[in-house]
DNA sequence: AGATGTCCCTGGAAGC
DNA sequence: TGCTTCCAGGGACATC
């Protein structure tokens, strides 16, 4: 499933020859998560400026307000050749002079939006509560330690909150406790500064080289001319219920928070 | 207000 | 072999 870096890899890929295609023509499949709350002829004319990204969310910037994107758990974009009938899972399609971009989600938890501005609703009600982005300048140690210190709430919940800092879903948010020592149903507030320093590094560090290598292909994912991701993650403990830990050979256990595993070692994950 | 629970959807895997 | 059941996940929203 799409997490930030997949987003992220998904982005440049359509980022260069999006840019500056006028909208000929949209196509809706069956609806999304949230309705497009406009009409969806009105984007025709419109020129795609550039295209972001925040948190999870794709930007495409028009030159008149903003398309947003989300990718959901099995959303994927990519440019497709000629004109194709659309897919039974096909459930947006974007036609431009700079070619036609497909949005594939066969479990429609995606979603397709459209604002006026990213600083009018609905963008606001969406991307207003979002944290930090993990790869900016703007994600520092010293407040991400003291925020997260803020918090009651069992410290795997936090990170997947996204309120402190984006993008970490489900299977990074398993592995960068597992690699900060950190059990995931520790409170927030009770976690050693030390390990939330290697939280910290971890976070930055598993996201970039995630990025760099294309993604995780965990569950088919590619990207807009449908390459895969090379970013192998041997996962230390997402996934691995009963096999034994990488480091101390004691077998991975699962827990169930906020309906989502959480998979760790009882070893090596006590603070 | 902060923490927790519920729900949306469907393909693939597992169980009978 | 063919059915049924379970599970995965992001995040808005409802509820405590």
């Amino acid at each position: 499933m799409p997490e930030l870096p997949e987003v992220e890899v998904a982005r440049r890929s359509v980022a260069d020859r999006i840019a500056g295609g006028l909208i000929l023509a949209v196509h809706m499949g069956k609806p999304l998560r949230w309705p497009l709350q406009t009409d969806p002829q009105g984007l025709v004319g419109r020129q795609v400026v550039s295209v972001g990204r925040r948190g999870k969310y794709l930007l495409f910037h028009l030159d008149e307000g903003v398309l947003l994107v989300h990718l959901g758990m099995s959303g994927s974009i990519r440019f497709a050749e000629g004109l194709p009938p659309a897919g039974v899972h096909d459930h947006f399609t974007l036609v431009t002079t700079h070619g036609l971009l497909r949005l594939h989600d066969p479990r429609r938890f995606g979603a397709v939006v459209f604002a006026p501005g990213l600083d009018k609703p609905p963008a606001t009600t969406l991307l207003s509560r979002l944290g930090v982005e993990p790869l900016s300048a703007d994600f520092d140690e010293a407040s991400f330690v003291n925020a997260v210190r803020g918090k009651q709430a069992p410290i795997k919940q936090v990170l997947l909150a996204g309120a402190l800092v984006v993008g970490v879903g489900n299977i990074y948010a398993c592995e960068v406790l597992f690699l900060a020592g950190i059990h995931p149903a520790t409170r927030a507030d009770k976690v050693a500064r030390y390990r939330l320093c290697t939280l910290h590094g971890a976070i930055k560090s598993v996201l970039a080289a995630a990025v760099a290598a294309g993604g995780t292909t965990l569950r088919d994912f590619s990207d807009a001319n449908g390459d895969a991701g090379h970013f192998q993650t041997h996962a230390k403990v997402y996934g691995r219920e009963g096999l034994a830990c990488t480091v101390c050979g004691t077998p991975i256990k699962r827990m169930v928070q906020g309906q989502r595993s959480s998979y760790f070692c009882p070893n090596c994950q006590r603070g």
